[in-house]
DNA sequence: GGGCACCCATGACAAATGTCACCGGTACTC
DNA sequence: GAGTACCGGTGACATTTGTCATGGGTGCCC
């Protein structure tokens, strides 16, 4: 019997994914939770076979939930079931060494069909997520162009931004207009939409 | 037996609550779609009793789907299942003649609940999202500042915005700086984004 | 050591944006 | 008819922005 943890901030669809998952045989579903924080601690305390994680939730993404079980809890395999199949969330969760990634336009029978083979020590990443993945190439923004990028996210003038980094105006300036060349944007308000789509912020 | 139509358009999430209305008594979907336009053409070829609409979907959402269906179809009642309860939809969904509007955080029992209410011919309002919609003012901005916000919402310069509205760029800046006045916001950006917040976009 | 990428900064200039006063026109209400 | 709200526009102005050249600093790799 494969010990499951799911996580979904939805209570709706976690109950329904819940009887989803009961009709299988062989899969049991030991907790189900709606917090990523509460992920963390519900499978520290079961230590489940694998934890199926939203990414979208409160408290704490699945991706960083997903990096913490990750070192605490080695023994626990990972699998993302996600509505947003960005490609920088699929490089995160691979790099945090997810063994299942698949976007909640999977057919039912897939999810539990991906969590058995992972918990047979198999991998499995949806072809179409990873199709994009790969043909997006490497992100060219350094990490500090990502920051300033991160801080004019929600509109705020270049002296709220230069503030908040600690930078004077000019360079966060220069920063910004580098961004938003190696974009192609028209105004880093564009770039910020840009950034986001490919998954880079 | 109350025939329902579900539509969302993540697969996954579709056939889990499939499976869960179907645990119900006196409940049985007679189709599931995961397009908005979809939803249309069945309903008017099945005729169901209920319409479990979620509202993201691609082809048509499922807002302006339920004012197609209460026009074409007025049988058939309408109820809205949405991840974002923002006021604005809320507050549309009403205005289209939606019976039933709640969350996806709603527990699971509740949806069969309320599909049984409605189709009985009550009401049901998630109470939480009720709440937030009547706590928020009416929106302050005209129409044509309105017009003018969205067609800024992507980053695009005054110069695209003037053409694509047909109005000279004067006008448009008018409008933005009286938009971002009443709003209270920085710059016409975060303007976009208090404004889609507050479901007005 | 030289080359290179990145960090942080300054100064200067052009362009875009935000704000204001003010114009006329339409439509609706009191 | 007066008052009011909206539409569309012009012109002017200050501020914010985007862009460029240029500087010095660090750390890495060949």
């Amino acid at each position: 019997m494969i010990r499951v943890l799911l996580a979904d901030d939805h209570l709706l669809i976690r109950e329904a994914l819940v009887l989803l998952l009961e009709t299988e045989d062989g899969i049991e579903v030991v907790a189900d939770v709606g917090r990523g924080d509460e992920a963390v601690d519900r499978a520290l305390a079961l230590k489940p076979d694998i934890a199926v994680l939203d990414i979208d939730m409160p408290g704490l993404d699945g991706l960083a939930a997903a990096e913490r079980m990750a070192r605490d809890l080695p023994g626990c395999r990972l699998v993302i079931v996600t509505a947003h199949g960005r490609p920088g969330n699929l490089r995160r969760a691979m790099a945090a060494g997810v063994r299942g990634f698949l976007g909640k336009d999977a057919p039912g029978a897939r999810l539990a069909e991906v969590i058995r083979q992972v918990a047979g020590g198999a991998r499995y990443i949806d072809p179409q997520l990873a199709a994009d993945a790969l043909a997006v190439e490497e992100c060219p923004l350094t990490p500090r162009e990502l920051d300033t990028l991160r801080a004019a996210a929600d509109g705020a003038p270049v002296a709220r931004i230069a503030r908040s980094l600690g930078l004077s105006e000019g360079t966060v300036r220069n920063y910004l207009s580098a961004a938003v060349t190696k974009l192609g944007a028209d105004n880093r308000h564009a770039a910020v939409r840009a950034a986001r789509d490919l998954g880079w912020l």
